[in-house]
DNA sequence: ACGGCTATAACC
DNA sequence: TGGTTATAG
């Protein structure tokens, strides 16, 4: 799992930085009465208390621990606070930390590159800085050191005998006979000192610290003092350090790999892999741990900061463990239903008197299963038919929120996601392989939240499908009774920035427009330009994504009211295959540049319409022939009205734009700035799509700057060596229009 | 059959 | 490749 990445005599200066009790620290700035005091953040407080997620080092005194419960927490600490995570849809919703998250890497990206590594640490690179502080205004020469900078710990440094530690601090740092690299380190020691009083400055966070020459001992190290300090690992001391270090503490070696290599090896302290020579770590774990292992050893590690300041993927979900499964026979029924029979088999009960309790029975069953999808309650279900409907009620409220992330993630940092998978897992009780894993499924991820939904509920039921497997029919009724799902989850991943050349011009608005685009511009727009240049051809004609079969027969359940529905609207092969190598060609490297559009449209824009507009999505004939009438007009299409639509998509109100009415009109003849989209509006929307290029007035263009009429006019000819490009690009367009079945 | 919810990366 | 597995906080 590591890889190797050999980097002899590393004179980096990497910093990682690490919030101290990160969630606990969001929620006392919420509420800072509870400054001081010892303070947990649980969440799901229904069950002995809840679960602790985080820990105040105040509360740390009294032996709270996380994964303690909070009925335990009081125990040990009756005067904690315990703060319960954000509810919503249901869930907890970590939203708020992940914001606060965000507010952090704003400020430490400002001296170097930074890599956002989780919700609450970051890695920075700080060697340029350094270098250049040496160059112009190095520690040695400074009359004062920074009191921040002077707590630090330095690894190595002797504090003997009660010798003034900030004084042997001040001088390591004046130190003129230091060799380079520790040079650059003391000047690491003033950024990050720097850094973490700007931090707490402007967001009340304190944070830890670790400076080091890789990215592997900066980690190592900021967890070595907290809270709110800092700790550095000077080359001279990397040896000692590691040598008597437990191996579990290393990353990436607290789990099974430093289990193997403790029992298996015998090897106890990262010091300890020295005695083995690289031939026989790889022969041991493959050719690549093999080498990384005989690389930390050495205090070696050569990966690199990743200049990424947002998430890689976006996710959300719950589990719903043991007595709460998703699950077909739930145990309140077996026990009322066990009582009906024992009344039933009790002679001397008048027969009526049993037929009514009998009936109360089953209304309590009936009640319960509904109140349960009412408001999370009860897990009380009795066919797959009921299990279907709890699935499809949280899968609703998980793609809500994922939706409404990847909304924000477009609107603030102009990426869209272009796969949806979904997780889940579930056990068998009666079967034979009851431990069967429930495969993962994903598939093109279309926004709007209702179509996210849709895709997610398919993907469910093709796990589902795999899952329960197929063994006839009526005769194995009795057989798909013991299931149950004990968690679900949905992610979106592939996240890649709009082009440079939608940008560009829509920073050119953002000068127009007020205040539409938020602070948080990544550095990943940096990657845009690669994923562009890719040649578009390189992959022949395979599939990218596996497809969910779309056509597979539903399953039957015992006595059934069969949930699991068709999936996708009913198209010719010839157009099932148009749009499944549409979608292979699409997510290839990035995204056809067309497909923008659409998916800002039908995706963003969705989301902000109420709900009783979303009915007005077309119906599967309608579909079908805008279809084939778009296969019809593919030539003409050239994909100019995306940047029309695209604009209108940029515009500060949910549905108007920041053109003007006549730019509207003189582009596309309709007028799509009305607050809210009546029948006929919806209509025009669609219909805005299908503009030709010659329909544009010229003297639109002559409006922009002229680098922006370059731009436009380079994108308005694009892919000329991929003359199939315009077949696949109406395909995909189609796609986004498919109707979203009801949910 | 309670440690929940995310997130990343390597492997095949 | 997508799907699985490991890891971490």
């Amino acid at each position: 799992m590591p890889v190797a990445k050999p980097e002899s005599s590393d004179s980096r200066v990497i910093a990682h930085v690490d919030m101290d009790c990160f969630y606990v620290q969001v929620e006392q700035r919420k509420q800072p009465q509870l400054r001081g005091l010892p303070t947990a953040v649980v969440q799901y407080n229904e069950w002995k208390g809840g679960a602790l997620i985080a820990v105040s080092y105040e509360a740390r005194k009294f032996g709270v621990k996380r994964s303690m419960r909070g009925e335990e927490a009081k125990e040990v600490c009756p005067q904690v606070q315990l703060v319960q995570v954000p509810v919503a849809r249901g869930k907890a919703d970590l939203s708020g930390y992940r914001n606060a998250g965000s507010e952090v890497v704003s400020i430490l990206a400002r001296r170097g590159r930074c890599e956002r590594a989780s919700i609450d640490e970051v890695y920075l690179d700080l060697t340029d800085a350094a270098e250049m502080m040496l160059a112009d205004n190095p520690p040695q020469g400074m009359e004062t050191i920074d009191e921040e900078a002077l707590k630090s710990h330095i690894l190595g440094l002797n504090n003997e005998d009660g010798s003034d530690v900030k004084e042997n601090v001040r001088k390591w740092i004046h130190r003129h006979n230091a060799d380079h690299r520790d040079k650059l380190l003391a000047c690491g020691i003033l950024i990050v000192a720097e850094l973490r009083m700007q931090v707490l400055k402007e967001t009340e966070f304190t944070c830890s610290a670790g400076i080091a020459h890789n990215k592997m001992l900066a980690k190592l190290a900021s967890g070595m003092n907290k809270p709110a300090q800092q700790t550095v690992v000077p080359f001279s001391s990397v040896k000692g350090l590691l040598d008597t270090l437990p191996i579990r503490k290393m990353k990436q070696l607290g789990g099974k790999l430093g289990i193997s290599l403790q029992m298996d090896m015998g090897v106890n302290t990262v010091g300890g892999l020295l005695q083995f020579p690289e031939e026989k770590l790889q022969e041991r774990y493959g050719i690549n741990t093999g080498t990384w292992l005989w690389n930390i050893a050495r205090g070696i590690s050569g990966e690199e900061v990743e200049g990424r300041l947002l998430p890689k993927s976006h996710g959300s979900g719950k589990t719903f463990p043991g007595p709460r499964a998703l699950k077909t026979v739930p145990a309140v029924r077996v026990f009322l239903n066990k009582k009906c029979s024992m009344i039933l088999s009790c002679h001397e009960v008048n027969v009526l008197i049993s037929f009514a309790i009998i009936l109360a029975c089953r209304i309590l069953c009936k009640l319960k299963s509904i109140f349960w999808v009412g408001n999370g309650k009860f897990s009380a279900a009795k066919t797959g038919a009921e299990i279907g409907e709890m699935v499809q009620h949280w899968l609703n409220q998980l793609c809500e929120e994922l939706s409404e992330r990847l909304c924000s993630d477009l609107d603030q940092n102009k990426r869209i996601a272009h796969t949806l998978t979904l997780h889940a897992r579930a056990y068998k009780s009666s079967d034979s392989d009851s431990q069967k894993k429930f495969p993962s499924k994903s598939c093109p991820l279309r926004y709007g939240t209702a179509k996210i939904q849709e895709d997610a509920f398919n993907l469910f039921q093709a796990g589902l499908r795999e899952y329960i497997g197929f063994y006839g029919g009526k005769t194995q009724g009795s057989h798909c009774s013991g299931w149950g799902i004990t968690s679900l989850s949905v992610s979106a991943s592939k996240i890649v920035p709009i082009p440079s050349g939608t940008c560009s011009i829509a920073k050119y608005f953002q000068g127009q427009s007020t205040s539409h685009f938020s602070s948080m511009q990544s550095s990943d727009n940096l990657n845009t330009e690669a994923t562009l240049s890719l040649p578009s051809g390189v992959r022949s004609g395979s599939e990218c994504y596996s497809e969910v079969n779309l056509s597979e027969p539903k399953i039957d359940f015992p006595k059934e009211e069969s949930w699991i529905k068709d999936t996708v609207p009913d198209l010719d092969l010839q157009e099932q295959k148009d749009l499944s190598s549409t979608l292979s060609e699409k997510t290839q490297y990035g995204f056809i540049q067309e497909d923008i559009s659409p998916l800002l449209l039908s995706g963003c824009l969705e989301q902000n319409r109420s709900k009783q507009q979303r009915d007005l999505t077309k119906d599967e004939s309608q579909f079908k022939s805008e279809y084939k009438e778009r296969k019809g007009k593919r030539l003409k299409d050239k994909g100019t009205y995306s940047i029309i639509e695209l604009f209108k998509s940029y515009s500060p109100n949910p549905s108007g734009s920041f053109l003007s009415h006549e730019y509207n009109r003189t582009v596309g003849g309709t007028d799509a700035s009305s607050s809210s989209y009546s029948r006929d509006e919806e209509e025009g929307r669609r219909e805005a799509w299908g503009y030709n290029i010659d329909e544009i007035d010229p003297s639109v263009m002559e409006e922009l700057p002229t680098e922006i009429q370059d731009e436009i006019k380079a994108w308005m000819q694009p892919h000329k060596r991929r003359p199939n490009n315009m077949v696949k690009r109406s395909c995909t367009i189609s796609h986004y229009f498919s109707p979203s079945k009801k949910s």
